[in-house]
DNA sequence: TGCCATTATCCTCTAAAGAGGATAGATTGA
DNA sequence: TCAATCTATCCTCTTTAGAGGATAATGGCA
């Protein structure tokens, strides 16, 4: 999923629970967070705080990956730990 | 790089902000915010919103990807803009 | 058509983001 | 070592996120 929007990313955190058979409620008690903070964030993400972000991500088991805007993923397996070159 | 905590994305975002030369105040303008606002997200990202990570994002040329938590992305150059099947 | 589950709203309060605007501190290079 | 650049702070003001706590709307399903 490439996100390049807080509505891209809203909707992408959405479907993800939901394949995950989870509800704002359940989500919530995973991150620490109440139901209507879920609603809040799943309708208007801008206004959320990446700190919510992050206990949704966690709650749901994914992670960010950082690319230049439409470039091809470098994949290759090989886990580049290293913190240079990324770019 | 993946990421799964504010710090690290602050991170991400200031290193890629130093390897293309720019500075908080040039990423501000781009960005449409103030250099004391980079300054803030870089060094204290959990209490930033989302609008500014998207805002900044924009003026790095950066996309965010979703993943599964530890899960090799599923590269494939087939770049699936189909919304379904993700995770 | 009712019920139950799920999501959206609302109240109050406290903490704080970010804008405008500006300076103190730290960094780096000549 | 001095000056120019860059980053961290601070002031004020307005707006709002999210907590605690709870109810209104919706949505689905039998």
């Amino acid at each position: 999923m490439k996100i390049t929007s807080a509505r891209g990313l809203a909707d992408a955190l959405q479907q993800a629970r939901k394949q995950q058979g989870q509800t704002q409620q359940t989500i919530g008690e995973l991150a620490g967070t109440k139901q209507s903070t879920v609603s809040a964030f799943e309708t208007s993400p801008e206004h959320a705080r990446i700190e919510t972000l992050f206990k949704l991500l966690s709650a749901l088991n994914l992670e960010l990956v950082l690319e230049l805007r439409g470039q091809a993923p470098e994949n290759g397996s090989g886990n580049h730990q290293a913190w240079d070159q990324e770019w």
